[in-house]
RNA sequence: GGGCGAUUAGCUCAGCUGGCUAGAGCACCUCGUUUACACCGAGGGGGUCGGGGGUUCGAGUCCCUCAUCGCCCACCA
């Protein structure tokens, strides 16, 4: 069949990607090599739509993935997909709203339920998406973050911490956001910096002998304070250590303590000390064994040890009471303005607050040590190298992780309260029930659920059914762990620490950090900003392949970078011009063409050399992950070397045998890149019976080096030619020589030149060339040169200063001694030609 | 406060272990409708590689320092 002229992406890709599916060419085979190469998705939010992040993840992925499988690996890209607990739950409490329904109207089981059935509703909208993008994904082994073997390993896991005694169950400070009513993790809680007041507070000493005044940006929770705190070394506030204060408002007896922490210089020197609402008043009471007296409750207003009057009001407007009454009683000495960091909720933009709560911890230092250790001895490859340091660091210094959330949407916790002994708790993975009994005794379950991190750190043995399944035997470690540079720490770091604790192993063997991508401006891409780009729409107006290698180009490890349509467009006329060589070579490709090239001519050793040269570069640079250098590989020898030089020098007469090779080749090497336009067009042509996707990565014969440089003069020679005609506006002037490999190649350099003539003579008239160690001339009058008698002298002048650059060099006793025998060569060479093109410059010159 | 990274052509970025007469894409200028392709081809202009200092025969590349920008972590009573 013929092609077309240009490639029309959506008439074939949806028939390319049901060719792969029908074929089975997903599954993971071994195909003359005995290694696996191995890759899970991080899996997307199975309720939402693919963003521009994701594609960039599973082109990166599709490419490691193809690249490997054409290489004979058995290689599994693993698809999945995430409850996303918090995420998805934010989304559902949104579309209650929008029914004029909240979560109080339900049970936590029907919520479940619900959100169950809505998510599974939308849930076929990504894997369209991955099908568009022309994901290579196994989908026999597409995995759910609720799948059975999912929450069985995360109940697993949270048995083994139990019986190791990493879990425990603590009254702690928990970063809770009032709004959706749940704890987070430290790590989930943005801080921002906020415009507030420091309150200066007088609180009077209990023997009357005077005051010691306080500050603080949060006077409501003074309702709670258990101290005042002073630094052990402070003169300004000796006298005082030991005594005691009265609270104002509550007029509660309070010791004054001394601590390390106190900064002296920040305030009044004098802190008040609230250990139930802030993690640093907390962290001084544990040291000081106070009391913990909570005022703020879970939906963030006043509670009960708070004067009767304060109950029931939010925190704003308690604080601003409180002030009230601190200026009518004379206990507040001043106000001041003053900016600080507050944490926020990252959905809902509330202020987070610190409440003290029962929850399940978990002791990462005891997961930490193994994860820094294997990190130390580098049996993880980080891209970018950088960010290895930095998960270290991050590792040394974790507080304990809180892995309860109270929200519905999630994998219930496996555990269940004595009605007895509220301090018994117990594990079960009877979570259907709200309550069993055992040894005669009735327990309570949990409501709370799991960290969505917490499941989702199993990810990449559980997926591969650990300990048993044959995919872990086979894929585990994956190869490489390809995701956002932001879940370093949240996903990525735990995964580690999970993996190591649960298998004794790394879970990967190599983490590839993409950046984020920003809009054309370098601004955050955000729904409320109205900047999204939506990749499955460019994935229509461009094609796949084009959005593919677009959104890639420029892409570097861990590094944020703008997103650029024209690199689309840039890939799509890519795409085209790959059609049109394919329409070019199947032209001049008869039926009975050999499979292997017969290498004739010296461009035939030239281009073979190039190809060789190419695709082993691109091999070597998606085996270290620079995708984006790889892919201009491809689009240089693609574009300049073989359509531009190549082929155009075919026109004269073609080689059959080494077009079709070669564009076998280009297929092969491109198709990780542009899978859909690769197969389209290796069906079309119908050489061979086997799909391209299982084809096997290239072998390029050896060229002679020595016959590929005579091409290489050749090109110089048409080059020059091209860059005399149009300097001196020459129509179809004739070119003279002595050389008979220019013969070889007249009536190319006839066309490509756009010459009258190539003659072979004795000795050349008009103009010599410089580049070429031929003697080629220019058959031009002195009339038409005279125009060009600038450029000569700027050319020699510019020879001149290169001259001298080089004779300094050789003349520096320094360089020949140290400089390695091939620069000094190279040197050596640089300066014969730079002395010939003066030459011969010179004797032009003579002429005027 | 600690850490990491960036600063190279108008724009977006390559340049890995020092050898560069510093590259690419886009944009720009000139020329060209040659039947694979105008989603094209040919030719060209444009950079003292953020400033300063150092190491070296040689520095965009290594070291120090300053400046600007970005990100992350901690603290901010």
């Amino acid at each position: 069949m013929k092609l077309t002229t240009t490639y029309e992406p959506d008439k074939y890709e949806s028939k390319v990607y049901a060719l792969w599916e029908k074929h089975d060419a997903f599954a993971p085979k071994h195909r003359g090599s005995q290694d696996s190469y191995s890759i899970v998705v991080p899996p997307p939010n199975a309720n939402g739509d693919l963003h521009l992040g994701h594609g960039l993840t599973l082109a990166l992925e599709d490419i490691a993935v193809r690249y490997h499988r054409m290489k004979g690996k058995a290689s599994l890209l693993l698809p999945g997909a995430d409850h996303a607990g918090f995420e998805t739950w934010v989304v559902y409490e949104k579309y209650l709203a929008s029914l004029g329904k909240s979560r109080f109207d339900y049970s936590r089981e029907e919520l479940y339920s619900q959100i169950w059935d809505f998510v599974d509703k939308n849930k076929t909208n990504y894997l369209s998406q991955f099908r568009a993008l022309g994901a290579s994904v196994d989908w026999g082994r597409y995995t759910y973050t609720l799948d059975t073997k999912i929450v069985n390993q995360a109940y697993k896991t949270f048995e083994k911490m139990w019986q190791d005694g990493l879990i425990y169950r603590a009254e702690k400070l928990v970063s809770f956001c009032t709004y959706h009513g749940t704890g987070f993790a430290d790590i989930e809680v943005t801080h921002k910096e906020t415009k507030g007041y420091l309150w200066h507070v007088d609180y009077p000493l209990t023997d009357g002998s005077g005051y010691i005044t306080v500050a603080t940006t949060r006077p409501e929770t003074l309702l709670g304070d258990t101290a005042v705190a002073v630094h052990p070394d402070d003169a300004r506030y000796k006298k005082y250590i030991g005594k005691t204060v009265t609270v104002p408002v509550v007029n509660r007896e309070i010791p004054i303590i001394t601590d390390e922490a106190v900064d002296q210089a920040f305030g009044t020197g004098a802190v008040k000390i609230t250990p139930a609402h802030d993690q640093n008043d907390f962290d001084m009471a544990e040291r000081h064994s106070l009391p913990r007296i909570s005022v703020i409750g879970h939906d963030g207003t006043m509670i009960d040890p708070s004067p009767e009057q304060y109950i029931g009001l939010s925190v704003a407007v308690a604080r601003d009471k409180i002030a009230q009454e601190l200026v009518d009683n004379g206990s507040l000495r001043q106000r001041e303005e003053i900016t600080h960091s507050v944490g926020h909720c990252y959905k809902c933009d509330t202020i987070i607050e610190p409440l003290l709560r029962e929850q399940w911890f978990i002791r990462v230092a005891s997961l930490a040590k193994p994860a820094i250790q294997a990190l130390k001895k580098d049996a993880i490859t980080f891209y970018p190298a950088s960010k290895k340091k930095q998960l270290i660091s991050y590792l040394e210094n974790l507080r304990d992780w809180n892995i309860s959330r109270q929200i519905a949407w999630g994998i219930p916790i496996p555990a269940f309260q004595s009605s007895e002994d509220p301090s018994e708790w117990i594990f079960d993975t009877r979570v259907k029930e709200e309550s069993i009994t055992k040894g005669g005794v009735v327990y309570h379950r949990d409501h709370d659920v799991f960290d969505t991190w917490f499941s989702s750190s199993s990810w990449p043995y559980a997926t591969l059914d650990f300990p048993d399944g044959n995919d872990f035997k086979n894929f585990y470690p994956l190869s490489v762990m390809e995701t956002g540079a932001d879940i370093l720490y949240p996903w990525v770091s735990r995964m580690i620490m999970l993996g190591l604790y649960t298998t004794g192993e790394v879970p990967f063997t190599s983490v590839y950090l993409h950046g984020l991508i920003q809009d054309e401006n370098g601004q955050k891409m955000s729904k409320s900003k109205g900047n999204v780009v939506n990749p499955i729409e460019k994935v229509h107006e461009f094609g796949s392949d084009a959005f593919r290698m677009g959104i890639l180009s420029g892409e570097t490890a861990g590094s944020n970078r703008p997103y650029t349509e024209s690199k689309i467009v840039g890939a799509r006329n890519f795409c085209n011009k790959l059609w049109n060589v394919a329409r070019f070579v199947q032209e001049h490709v008869p039926k009975d063409t050999p499979q292997k090239p017969e290498i004739v001519s010296a461009a035939d050793h030239w281009l073979l050399n190039k190809l060789q040269h190419t695709t082993d570069a691109v091999a070597g640079l998606i085996e270290t992950y620079r995708f984006s250098e790889a892919y201009n590989a491809i689009y240089h020898f693609v574009r300049d070397d073989f359509a531009d030089w190549y082929i155009e020098a075919s026109k004269g007469s073609a080689n059959p045998s080494m077009l079709r090779f070669t564009l076998e080749s280009i297929l092969k090497i491109c198709h990780p890149f542009a899978p859909f336009i690769t197969e389209a067009i290796w069906q079309q042509l119908g050489w061979s019976s086997e799909l391209l996707i299982v084809s096997a990565w290239p072998d390029i014969p050896k060229a002679h080096t020595a016959h590929a440089k005579d091409f290489e003069e050749i090109k110089q020679i048409v080059t020059e030619s091209r860059q005399l005609i149009l300097a001196m506006g020459l129509k179809k002037p004739q070119i003279e020589h002595t050389n008979d490999i220019v013969d070889a190649h007249k009536e190319s350099i006839i066309r490509m030149a756009k010459l009258g003539d190539v003659v072979h003579v004795k000795q050349g008239r008009g103009l010599q060339f410089i580049s070429t160690r031929h003697p080629v001339w220019m058959h031009v009058t002195d009339e038409e040169m005279s125009h060009y008698k600038d450029t000569l002298v700027s050319q020699r002048n510019e020879q001149h200063s290169i001259q001298s650059r080089l004779k300094q060099r050789l003349d520096n006793p320094g360089y020949t001694k140290s400089a390695p025998e091939h620069v000094i060569t190279q040197t050596r060479d640089q300066l014969k030609e730079s002395e010939a093109a003066v030459q011969l410059l010179e004797k032009e010159l003579e002429r005027f």
